[in-house]
DNA sequence: AGCACGCCGACT
DNA sequence: GTCGGCGTGCTC
């Protein structure tokens, strides 16, 4: 008797086997592919599962084997690379199978909905599949099962092959047969014919890309303004040309309308979007016309990782270094990995872009696992901006600007440019302090300081979602003489209101952009200003935006990064710091940039102001291989929490228990630690390190860990989870 | 994760 | 006497 192992979204490491449902033959059985969906009866309730494979026996009693319900899908609606993607995930990520097979379906087709709006297209059904003998004296529906069987078809297409509306209408009749959305591919309406004229740096790297055939991976590793979007559109288009698809991934942030119209200028209504705004039944049906082919281009974030497509081609992951690629919960997996397997898997080229690559990438470029294209030009011939380093010990700060900083602003305003001030702290203060007793406002839920929002008149936790009205007076003395120390961007706008009376200030953070939308108006509106103005932002400005008439950039206040306990710190800074440099000059005119620090003679510094970023790369990267730190060594993260102040600790202190005996000597344990934020959100949290040198089978130890955690006896409230290859230590 | 089974306190 | 608290163990 066959056995269906089928995986269900929950939480559970293993398949369970089932019968199949009672109504089907073994034939049907036996033509089954993974990925196709399942319901089964599952404890007292009903679930879609996903089928993984088949087996001839089952370990399982046979008492307890019960019967699937039905099969929901004839074929898999997911490519086979994309459910190998998904086992490989699963495997290496320590990841319950059932989740990350969920996480391919669009959310309308995980309840088992059906996947197409009957339309103009033609498939068999199961019955249709399995060759039934009694139609064989119709000679002409015979033949359509035939065709069929090749391949599923739109009904225009049967036509013009000589099958009729009413030979297709008997198979149906007949439940042979099906309708389906199955629609011809769309032609590519609008290959622009203005065409970027490529310089000779990009021009090789798209020749170069065009001649890759299967797997192969390249770095287009270009400065900011280089044109690195121009090659991508112009390897998609060769793709397009071969008949296949093309996935583009970026950053969440990066994706704007702005982004997604710089593609559809050129392939029109060939590219499909997916990002977090969209509707299930919106992203259901982007998810289909890249399933079915009718899509050329998918552009989307970090998930959109886990589209099936009818023949992808390309893969391109734009500013690959950025780590919102990294998922940070549940599925803790890392998207740029990810597409390098999948391209493996589907045998065709990856490109990864970035002005700054990751040291992982960088690493595989040194070891020759992946091609390199450097582009060097700047687009508009401008020149590179010149540093200042500017010392505050001891300086009075106005609205936390230095004099020089401040001198700087007023000259570039009233040339008429512009200047950016980069400030990576939201708010108003970090701190509220009572002047008369010391009293600090505190989150009651986290080991965290709340910061005050002045405009909104709240005390806010960056850390969880409690907020509170500003006290009138100290809780503690009565006083009502406040301090609020620090500056965030709230209190760097007021500021700067008066120190710049009459100048536009924009600011750009998450509290004052809700949406892509949003941030796109206001960049059009900066881009517009014709008489100067000033920005003030936080990361999110750090990104690819092009804001073409900034000349000067004012780096306020990054001295904390010098300071952090993660060992991609420095890696971070100097990435941050060429990123946000990169925005001053795009424009005809030259840049300058204005770097603030308590530390002027910090080795980081000096190295992005004299190197170029890849020479400062590869020094990290030395430095890093004397650690054995990733990417010379495996770096796995377990994380547990409670409401119990020691509950997490006591549980991740028995589990180091049962891996010390399990692990090799030369593997490296590290804690149970508190986690950097001890308390957060009312949870008590603790975390243990595992670095690991390099080793095949790594990922055996891997599981290992992964039981052990499962099969410890804890807490109902206690929570735990495994981060492999862990992007941040918060 | 759910959900059931299971053994101890305050209510119709 | 029962309703229900959430501890623990299973789901093919």
């Amino acid at each position: 008797m066959p056995i269906l192992k089928i995986a269900v979204a929950k939480p559970l490491r293993t398949t369970f086997d089932y019968l199949p449902p009672a109504d089907c033959d073994d034939k049907l059985i036996a033509q089954l592919q993974p990925g196709v969906r399942v319901e089964v009866p599952f404890g007292t309730r009903r679930l879609i599962g996903v089928l993984v494979s088949r087996a001839p026996e089952s370990d399982v009693q046979r008492t307890k084997l019960k019967r699937a319900i039905r099969i929901i899908d004839t074929t898999s609606l997911l490519s086979k690379p994309l459910v190998e993607l998904c086992l490989w995930a699963s495997h290496y990520y320590a990841h319950p199978i059932g989740e990350v097979l969920t996480l391919a379906f669009p959310p309308l087709l995980r309840k088992g909905a059906n996947n197409r709006t009957p339309s103009n297209g033609v498939r068999l059904t199961a019955e249709g599949q399995v060759a039934p003998q009694g139609i064989m004296r119709s000679p002409r529906q015979a033949a359509l099962i035939e065709r069929l069987r090749m391949q599923s078809a739109t009904r225009a297409t049967l036509k013009a092959e000589g099958f009729n509306s009413s030979i297709i209408k008997a198979l149906i009749d007949k439940g042979f047969a099906t309708p389906c959305g199955l629609d011809e591919p769309e032609s590519v309406t609008t290959l622009t014919e203005t065409r970027p004229e490529l310089n000779d740096e990009q021009a090789t790297a798209v020749k170069h890309i065009a001649q890759q055939r299967g797997f192969a991976a390249s770095l287009l590793y270009g400065i900011t303004g280089s044109g690195k979007t121009e090659v991508y559109l112009e390897a998609i288009a060769n793709t397009i040309a071969q008949g296949s698809q093309a996935l583009v991934l970026v950053p969440e942030i990066a994706l704007t309308p702005q982004t997604a119209a710089r593609f559809q200028e050129r392939f029109g209504a060939a590219v499909g979007v997916l990002h977090s705004g969209l509707t299930d039944v919106q992203r259901a049906r982007e998810w289909e016309r890249a399933q079915t082919g009718k899509l050329q281009v998918l552009l989307g974030t970090r998930s959109a990782l886990f589209t099936p497509f009818r023949k992808l081609g390309l893969i391109v992951i734009d500013e690959e270094h950025d780590s919102a690629y990294k998922q940070q919960d549940g599925f803790r997996y890392h998207a740029r990995d990810l597409a390098i397997k999948r391209a493996q898997l589907e045998r065709c080229p990856i490109v990864l872009g970035s002005a700054t690559p990751s040291l992982e990438t960088i690493s595989n470029v040194v070891n020759g696992r992946f091609q390199h294209y450097r582009l060097r030009t700047r687009a508009k011939a401008s020149r590179l901006p010149t540093w200042q380093i500017t010392d505050v010990r001891q300086q009075v700060l106005q609205a936390g600007l230095s004099k020089q900083l401040i001198d700087a602003c007023h000259a570039t305003l009233s040339k008429g440019e512009q200047a950016l001030l980069f400030l990576n702290r939201r708010g108003f203060a970090h701190t509220l302090l009572c002047h008369d007793c010391g009293w600090v406002a505190q989150c009651d839920h986290c080991d965290s300081r709340l910061v005050v929002h002045k405009r909104q008149h709240r005390l806010r936790c960056h850390h969880c979602q409690a907020q509170k009205p500003l006290p009138s007076h100290c809780p503690n003395c009565r006083s009502q003489q406040w301090q609020g120390l620090g500056y965030g961007t709230e209190r760097a706008e007021l500021a700067l209101q008066s120190l710049f009376p009459n100048t536009p200030i924009y600011r750009i953070d998450s509290d004052t952009i809700g949406s892509t939308a949003q941030l796109d108006q206001v960049l059009d509106a900066i881009n517009n200003n014709q008489s100067g103005c000033l920005i003030l932002g936080t990361q999110m400005l750090a990104k690819g935006h092009d804001l073409a008439k900034v000349t000067l950039v004012g780096i306020v206040d990054t001295d904390a990064l010098l300071f952090s306990s993660d060992f991609r710190a420095e890696e971070r800074l100097s990435q941050l710091l060429t990123q946000v440099s990169g925005r001053s000059g795009r424009g005809e005119k030259p840049g300058a940039v204005v770097l603030q620090t308590h530390h002027p003679e910090a080795d980081v510094f000096r190295r992005v102001i004299e190197q170029d970023y890849w020479d400062t790369a590869l020094s990290l990267l030395d430095e890093r291989q004397g650690s054995g730190l990733p990417p010379f060594g495996q770096l796995v993260m377990m994380h547990a929490d409670s409401k119990d102040p020691h509950e997490a600790e006591r549980f991740l202190n028995a589990a180091r228990q049962t891996f010390t005996s399990i692990l090799p000597a030369n593997h490296l344990l590290i804690g149970p630690l508190p986690a950097p934020l001890s308390k957060r959100a009312g949870k008590f949290r603790s975390q243990l390190t595992w670095l690991a040198p390099h080793e095949k089978n790594l990922h055996r130890y891997t599981h290992l860990i992964a039981d052990t955690l499962a099969r410890l006896p804890h807490k109902q409230e206690l929570a735990w989870s495994i981060d492999i290859d862990p992007y941040d230590f918060l």
